[in-house]
RNA sequence: GCCGGGGUGGUGAAAUUGGUAAACACAGGGGACUUAAAAUCCCCCGGGCUAACGCCCUUCUGGGUUCAAAUCCCAGCCUCGGCACCA
């Protein structure tokens, strides 16, 4: 039968699937007809404005890998979905192509990165359009592009006016082979995130942007936004808030009286004040050298410079030795009364709280530690449940239980004691109540080369002046030189003829700063200038900007979970209180994907198992291998890459390329047709939920029922199939869109098919038979069979009667159009 | 250590959210077509017992709830991410 088909079909014999013709034909026909790019005129005016953004690469050398694929191909699938809903999508890409990697990249292959980006932008440009994104080119932007940055030096001038931009001098990580300062986000476990170099501390004029002030509303908008839960999670984690108290202790003469100086701590167990038996300030704290005394002052001085030197790579190593020294000063525990020594250790770090901790040495597992080591008294000073105030401790306590050795408060019960033993300090005026975060301070300055310039102008005179507006952008010269060096000075510092400038304010001679701004800086507004990258003379039009943003469903790789989404969130919300902005979270919807991973493990170069993806395309197509990676696992999740595993898609759209120019017209088969019904539903509800494998399985079951016992399937029943393929195929899609005689782009007009409720229901259901839990049998009644029929039909089964004689009915369980079970005993 | 995600065939994974476990694919085996290969098509494919109808076991392990558990509860093991001397 299938032979005669063949013959009926000669004509079309020749017309074999060939993706490279029909993936070229459609790219070449969308850019002539601008398919995917929105005029100016649409983007005012948009109806049903949808704004779908992805994460902008940065254009390395190697080319798209198959993680950026894969994550484009799952936010353009969403894009091209809405689209066919009708919506007017506009789905933007670019280029995020200043920072470090870029430079390093350079200067390892001896290439000026001004030569370099240009050419991976033209790689990663013909690439992306290989895969067929529904890219808008005509608003593509590059953040090297000095029409672009001139606008990050906009914002940084904004917040420096608003006072939320300050330079202060600050122990700042630096690596010591990158030769650049590391935000304290770059640095993982102590050692560089990039190269791994153990990180060391040295102090610095840096600039800072001030997130913390925005703590509390970054942590309370996450409350109302839709994003992934383990996105939300570690934005929350990382600005860690954390309730406690400050409190104060008055430094002590040894004799007891008081040297006017006062210790702040910070605590979230003001509870068991009565405990701290000593206090610890961290090696840099401001008060080290007041309290220290002049025969302890060699030691203490040894070892702030042990401290210094190994910082946070061993500081932050959890399972080492407490080390630390006495300064022979003294405080008095405004609890007790008593005369506490002072010690300093670098398990207090300067950057979190005051500096200084109480050291509760019964109640904290680090205090403990230490007061076991430098044979510190430790008091207890909460009892646990069978515990009494003279248990004796041999690990801190940390569970729940009530006071004990705390003169009065004894009896309270802990979580009541931390605010009675609170407001008791704030009576007596030796402390308050406080909230801390975790959040640290954007440092926003590198001593490099490839970034935007920070538009400052030294004046001995006039002090930091920003660049007047009118003179963005503040170009980055062309410095052949741009090799950092140790000394902790940008390169742009050589380029004498670059900073020296007349000042602004006062015209005495003046430098520019030379210090260029972070990466992430870049990356923080470029979804605010995407839509408005027509416009020459402001960084965002307002109109367009009402429109258009916030973003709607943005869809990137958790990697950024913190740092570029909490920045950028952080710099709406400033943009908003400086009135440029209407709203202040950026992204009504993210959704973090999954990650690819080969053998078992992330795709990396030096474990070699990176796939390039370029011939992949070339030999089965950019369809096919859309489909692959969207079929290899849920999309949230990601999976694991086989090279074989594109057999499966490619198979399928050959066949479905087949089954479309064999068709003939005529009524759709009722069975087959409420397959496809059915398919459309599915396919319609979870592509939102991006459940796009279970999607893609759904087309195949669908397209096997089309094709079943060789059938040569109609019009009717292939032409929604291949609208609902279009987002995730979008090639085919169109060449069999076309060949069914439609003029226009299947994108264009809201062409996803309906589904009609009533031919999805079977007329017939199989309904399990179980017999005490366990399955015997199936039968297959008529959906409207009555419930005692459908039992009388189950009990009659032949293997389900054998087990039903034996034994006495008890009950009969019936779940409607599934099983009826019989429970017998 | 803390916070998340997850453990289902040889492999990637499904499972209407408590209702026939393994859909859809990959790999493998067998067959058809072909001079041959490729492509394509058809059949088999969790384990055990059985000539067969069937039966027993099986969703990391052990308990529990339920007529019914991959799914809910308790305990434990493993794994992958994130944070980590954060007071």
């Amino acid at each position: 039968m299938s032979l005669n088909l063949q013959h009926d079909m000669s004509n079309r014999e020749s017309d074999s699937y060939n993706p490279s013709t029909v993936e070229e034909r459609w790219q070449r026909e969308w850019e002539k007809r601008g398919t995917n790019s929105l005029t100016l005129e649409q983007l005012q005016s948009a109806k049903n404005p949808y704004y779908q953004l992805m994460m902008f690469p940065y254009p390395s050398a190697e080319g798209l890998h198959v993680g950026n694929i894969y994550a484009f191909t799952g936010a353009d699938v969403h894009g091209r979905f809405m689209r066919m809903q009708g919506l007017t999508v506009f789905e933007p890409m670019g280029f995020d192509a200043f920072g470090i990697h870029s430079e390093n990249f350079a200067l390892k292959i001896g290439t000026h990165p001004m030569d370099l980006i240009p050419a991976n932008v033209k790689n990663f440009t013909r690439q992306l359009r290989r895969i067929g994104g529904m890219f808008d080119w005509k608003h593509s932007l590059n953040t090297t592009d000095p029409s672009y940055y001139k606008w990050t030096q906009w914002i940084f001038l904004k917040l420096f006016e608003a006072g939320l931009a300050e330079q202060k001098k600050a122990p700042v990580n630096w690596c010591p082979s990158c030769m650049t300062v590391l935000a304290n986000e770059q640095v993982i476990a102590g050692a560089c995130e990039r190269c791994r170099t153990p990180v060391e501390q040295r102090e610095i004029k840096q600039w800072f942007f001030k997130i913390t002030d925005y703590a509390q509303r970054l942590l309370d908008n996450l409350a109302h936004i839709d994003w992934s839960e383990t996105t939300l999670k570690a934005q929350s984690n990382w600005i860690g808030r954390s309730e406690g108290a400050r409190l104060k202790f008055s430094v002590v003469h040894p004799d007891g009286h008081g040297t006017g100086h006062s210790i702040e701590v910070y605590t979230t167990r003001p509870d068991t004040v009565f405990g701290a038996t000593y206090m610890v300030l961290s090696p840099e704290h401001p008060l080290v050298d007041t309290v220290t005394s002049n025969e302890h002052r060699q030691t203490i001085a040894k070892y702030r410079a042990e401290a210094k030197q190994s910082d946070l790579v061993t500081r932050q190593k959890i399972d080492q030795l407490k080390t630390g020294a006495f300064t022979g000063g003294f405080c008095q525990n405004p609890a007790t009364g008593e005369n506490i020594p002072i010690w300093i250790a670098d398990y207090v770090l300067m950057d979190y709280g005051t500096g200084a901790i109480m050291a509760v040495p019964g109640h904290d597992q680090r205090d403990f530690e230490f007061a076991t080591a430098f044979d510190l008294p430790v008091e207890r000073v909460v009892a646990g449940p069978d515990e009494d105030a003279d248990t004796p401790l041999l690990e801190a306590y940390v569970g729940p239980g009530s006071l004990v050795n705390s003169g009065h408060f004894d009896g309270t019960a802990v979580p009541e004691s931390v605010r009675v033993l609170t407001e008791w300090a704030e009576e007596n005026g030796w402390g308050e109540a406080t909230v801390n975060f975790r959040l640290h301070d954007w440092c926003i300055s590198r001593q490099r080369y490839w970034g935007p310039p920070i538009p400052i102008i030294h004046c001995d005179a006039c002090g930091s002046v920003p660049v007047p507006e009118e003179h963005l952008p503040v170009i980055l010269p062309r410095v052949e030189d741009f090799k950092p060096d140790d000394s902790g000075v940008a390169p742009l510092a050589r380029a004498e003829e670059w900073y020296r400038t007349p000042c602004p304010e006062c015209g005495a001679e003046a430098q520019r700063e030379t210090d260029v701004s972070d990466t992430f800086l870049d990356s923080g507004w470029y979804f605010l200038r995407y839509p408005s990258t027509d416009f020459e003379d402001s960084p965002f039009d307002p109109e367009i900007t009402r429109r258009w943003l916030p973003v709607d469903t943005y869809i990137g790789g958790n990697e950024h979970a913190v740092l570029h989404l909490m920045y950028s969130r952080f710099l709406t919300m400033v943009l908003k209180d400086l009135g440029h902005l209407d709203f202040e979270e950026p992204y009504r919807v993210f959704r973090a994907h999954g990650l690819i991973i080969a053998d078992g493990a992330k795709m990396s170069k030096s474990r070699g198992n990176v796939i390039i993806p370029d011939p992949i395309i070339e030999e089965f197509g950019a369809d096919a291998f859309r489909i692959y990676l969207m079929f290899l696992g849920p999309f949230e999740e990601g999976g694991d890459y086989r090279t074989e595993g594109i057999q499966g898609p490619f198979g399928f759209l050959h066949r479905l390329w087949d089954t479309v120019l064999n068709a003939s017209e005529g009524p759709p088969d009722p069975s087959v047709e409420r397959k496809v019904h059915q398919t459309v539903k599915q396919v319609t509800k979870q592509i939102p939920q991006l459940g796009y494998n279970t999607s893609i399985a759904a087309m195949m079951e669908c397209l096997n029922t089309i094709r079943s016992g060789g059938r040569r399937a109609t019009r009717t029943e292939v032409e929604p199939i291949i609208a609902i393929i279009a987002p995730f195929a979008p090639h085919i899609a169109e060449e069999l869109w076309d060949h069914l005689g439609h003029e226009e782009s299947i994108f264009e007009g809201s062409n996803w098919p309906s589904y009609d409720e009533s031919k999805i229901v079977e007329d017939t259901v199989n309904v399990a038979v179980q017999v005490n839990g366990k399955l015997r049998g199936t039968i297959t009644v008529s959906r409207s069979t009555a419930e005692e029929d459908v039992i009388i039909a189950a009990r009659a089964e032949e293997n389900v009667a054998r087990y039903l004689d034996e034994a006495e009915e008890r009950r009969v369980v019936h779940v409607p159009g599934r099983l009826v079970n019989f429970v017998v005993g």
